[in-house]
Parts: structure tokens; sequence; C-alpha cells
DNA sequence: CGTCCGCTTGACTCAGATCAAACTTGGTGG
DNA sequence: CCACCAAGTTTGATCTGAGTCAAGCGGACG
């Protein structure tokens, strides 16, 4: 997830040129072993990454929104190693793969992919280090902490739960579960869908 | 882990100069929030990137060898956010961040560069989706397939178990009680150290 | 208005964590 | 060359937290 407002316009400073692509919920962007050819810029709605192995089990590896460069890791791939399923109704610009791959040469171009990579690289290191807190109420908590919250604490959820039990790896059932327990503890406080953590009682993970 | 023999040329290329560090095992490299000043490539011996949560529990988020540029997604950040640590003896080339980042206008530079990045970025994301197998002898199994293998089929350990049971998120008691009922189910095959997979017995993930 | 999906809770089960103990191996130093 | 130490490896017994299956509610959207 590149969110960097950067890239949209270093993509355009380069000279480069868009297509609009329309999906609804559902659809797919590419599938696994598709050629790349063009790479996509969130613009509304989002996307997740899934590879389904051979016993059935999806995995979701990488979850894209708006401002959101996604499937960037594909640009020095010749084929996609996952499929893009739509988890909204989405517009995309398109860009050419080639297009961009000719325009690294250019720096005003190519430092700021190299900054978004370097943050994403980060933010997978912070997911890897979720799973390895083995308690469902550590980790969740831990994952609040990488979350930005407003002046008094509370967090706006972008994602719905089910998507976020997703992304920490566990049920959705243990995830609410986790939640109802944390909120009864008073470890966490929920009001109109948004929630707040109380007196710091959390696991810090990175950032 | 940027496996890329490019990088080193590609820095000597840019004209970059480089001094070394030795290090022994069990010594550090640097520390969460520390500066960043310089990049490190690994010549010789094994580095862990070591992340501890306020619980104590010890997190390793990247394991670099000799010819990875480590912790390479500082290269934009100001301060380390996790702990380097020496598994072995270690011997790192060492050059100066802003002369990587001044060179990074110059496309032989930056563009093996994003090439590795993005190569970590894939390798992330299949750790992030062997962490979504939960049986522990398929995400063994799946672990194993995302390791090269000689002609027959044989794999090399390059880490002990121990580190391995680490890097997949299990314990290592897991780990050594799954590989003897692998073994004993005929699934793999050891000898001599080395193991092999029979009869493709494997939920395969990325690669 | 009906269907889909996210949300929520309960009961049960089991795989893997934890604690514990012993053995092997490799390296260090006296 | 051997004693010793540290770390990895191996196996057993026990326990618990999260997965699984199941069922019901309510809001959104076409």
């Amino acid at each position: 997830m590149l969110s960097i407002f950067g890239i949209q316009s270093a993509f355009e400073n380069a000279g480069l040129k868009a297509s609009e692509v329309k999906l609804s919920r559902g659809e797919t962007l590419f599938r696994w072993g598709d050629p790349v050819r063009k790479m996509y810029l969130v613009e509304r709605g989002s996307l997740v990454m899934v590879r389904t192995l051979e016993n059935g089990q999806e995995l979701v590896v990488q979850r894209a929104g708006p401002g959101d460069l996604f499937a960037e890791a594909s640009l020095f791939s010749d084929q996609y190693y996952c499929d893009a399923i739509c988890g909204t109704a989405v517009v995309c610009a398109v860009y050419d793969k080639q297009d961009i791959l000719n325009a690294l040469t250019n720096p005003d171009l190519s430092i700021p992919i190299l900054r978004a990579y370097s943050l994403q690289i980060r933010d997978l290191h912070t997911q890897i280090e979720l799973r390895n807190i083995r308690r469902a109420d550590e980790r969740l908590l831990a994952y609040f902490n990488t979350l930005p919250v407003d002046d008094e604490g509370w967090h706006e959820p972008e994602h719905s739960w089910k998507d976020i039990s997703r992304t920490i790896g566990i049920t959705h059932e243990a995830c609410y579960r986790t939640l109802a327990a944390l909120e009864r503890s008073g470890r966490i406080e929920r009001s109109g869908g948004r929630y707040r953590l109380r007196n710091q009682a959390a696991v810090k993970a990175t950032r």
C-alpha cells in the first residue's frame, strides 16, 4: 500500500499518461499468471491481493485503498503472482508498465517510487512482527498502535473488522470475541463505530 | 534480504566508496533509535533484525546473509526501528547513506535498488502468506517450497532449525516435532543434515 | 422486499504453546 | 588433549487459546 500522494504527481511530472478502469465489487483486476503490462493507481474503492492455496485457503497478501499504487512489486515481474479482487466498486488510473520502466531513468520518478517501496517494506515488516504476537488481544492492540488516531485518541476504522481480522491473521470470530473482551476489561472503548485505547494498555509494535 | 549480486557492483559503478566493519557473534551493528548514517552490505556471516516488544518477546523481522544489503528499508528513514544483531561473526561493507541518496539520481544505481526492493517486497509477501497457513506441517512444507533445491530435490539448510522455526512463526519444539512427524509419515526424507520432499506432498506457496 | 454480508455470541475441540529435561555438537581455553 | 560451556536438537506431559461449526441479528443495497 503505497500511500504516497507524491506518486500520482510524480507520474504526471514524468509525463506518463493514464487511462481509467472501473470495476464493481468482486471483479478481478488481474489473476495469477497474467502478464504484467499495466500498473494501477487506486483512486476509489479498495482492492485485495489474494493467493489461493491448493487446499482452498484464501490468503490476503495485501490491501490497497485510494492513493495506493497497487501490486507495485510486480513492476519488475513478468507475471502476477496473485489475484487482485475488488472489495468494493473500484476506480483505478492505469499506466503502462513499460512507460514507467522507461521513465525510471528520471530521478523525479525513481526516487518517489524508491521512497514508497521503502515504506512498503517497513509496513510489511510491521505486519510480520504482528504475526509473531501470539495472543489475539495483544496482537489486536499492537495493530491498533500501528494506526493513526485523532487528537483524542480515537481510531476511525478504514476496513471492516472481518478484513482486519484477515490482515492480522485471526478468524473474524476470534476478532469479535477479542474486541468484546477488550471492551469488557476496559482496555478499549467503543462508540459509534470508532474506538479508542485506554490507559495505554498495549503491547507496542513498530512505528 | 537483497540477494542481488548486482547491488555491490552497482555501488562501485556509481563511484561509492566502502569501508569495512567486522563484528563477532552477538554484537550489535545498530540499535532501535540510532540515527541512520550508514548502509551495510553483508560480505560474510549472518545478521538478524530484531524487535523486542514490551513484554519481552523477541521478534526476528529479517535475516540477512552474504550479498544482502541490510536494513535497506532504512535508506529513507532517520532512525532505525529495530536492533541488528550478529548471529555469527560478520564482515560488512559500509557505505555512507547520504552518498547513496545523492547518487540515486544515477539510474545505474537507482534501478538495481528498485529491482532489489521489489524482490524484497515479494519475499515479504511470501512470508506473510506462510503465516496464514495455520497447520504447522503445511506451513513447514510451504516454507520448503520457497527454498532452492538441487537436481535431486535435496534442500541444504542454510539456517538452524531453531532459526527457521522463528522465521515461520512456530516454536522450535513444534518445529522439531513436526519434522519428526513429516518424516514418520514419509512426506519428507532426511539424511545427513539435508532433507527432501517426497511425492510433492505440499501446500505450495508463492514462487 | 429480499438477499447478501458484516457482525455477534455460544459450545466444543484440538493443535500448538509452555514447561521440563536430556542428549549432541562445536568451540574455547587451560 | 580434555574439560567445560553454550547452543542446537529431541522428546514427553500438560494446558489453553484460538479455530471450527453453528445459529441469529440487522443494515445496506439493488
